[in-house]
DNA sequence: CCTGAGCGA
């Protein structure tokens, strides 16, 4: 029929009608529909391993004996703190906890990220390497040599 | 202070 020799014709139309350029659309690798847009997750790892942990989420009433005793269940702490404001002497609602080995860092992290601690769930990972310059508590106030070298 | 992102005196 009229209809049936129509169509046969599109579709041969159609087949011949420039293979080059929808090929080159559709695997075309400079722009790809479906590729993340140019950084795949922006996710970087928190810190490499240390027995140093940094524990953030803490309760504004957990204190450092309270760190120390949750996470003490994992390993050996060496130390533990919880960051509190020199001026009002309130929590900050962080800290930081100190194993004696890296296997108790980890068994700690795992045992505590994500878990409760007073009502909060807290978040504990390797800590990064602090500033290397221990608190000036020696301020000379004649002022004569009190420049402090960093490096 | 207790409201809530973050790295310490």
């Amino acid at each position: 029929m009229a209809l049936r020799a129509a169509a046969k014709t599109a579709a041969t139309a159609a087949t011949a009608a420039s293979p080059r350029g929808l090929s080159s659309l559709l695997f075309s690798t400079s722009t790809f529909p479906f590729n993340l847009p140019q950084s795949q997750t922006e996710k970087p790892p928190p810190a490499e391993p240390s027995t140093n942990l940094f524990v953030s989420g803490l309760s504004k009433r957990t204190t450092t004996e309270g760190l120390r005793t949750a996470f003490e269940k994992f390993g050996q702490v060496v130390d533990a703190k919880v960051v509190t404001d020199r001026a009002s002497g309130f929590s900050k609602g962080f800290g930081f906890v100190r194993y004696a080995s890296l296997e108790d860092a980890a068994a700690g992290i795992e045992g505590m990220d994500g878990k409760f601690l007073d009502g909060w769930v807290i978040f504990a990972e390797y800590a990064r390497p602090r500033n290397t310059l221990p608190p000036p508590q020696n301020s000379f106030p004649r002022g004569v040599n009190n420049t402090r070298f960093q490096s």
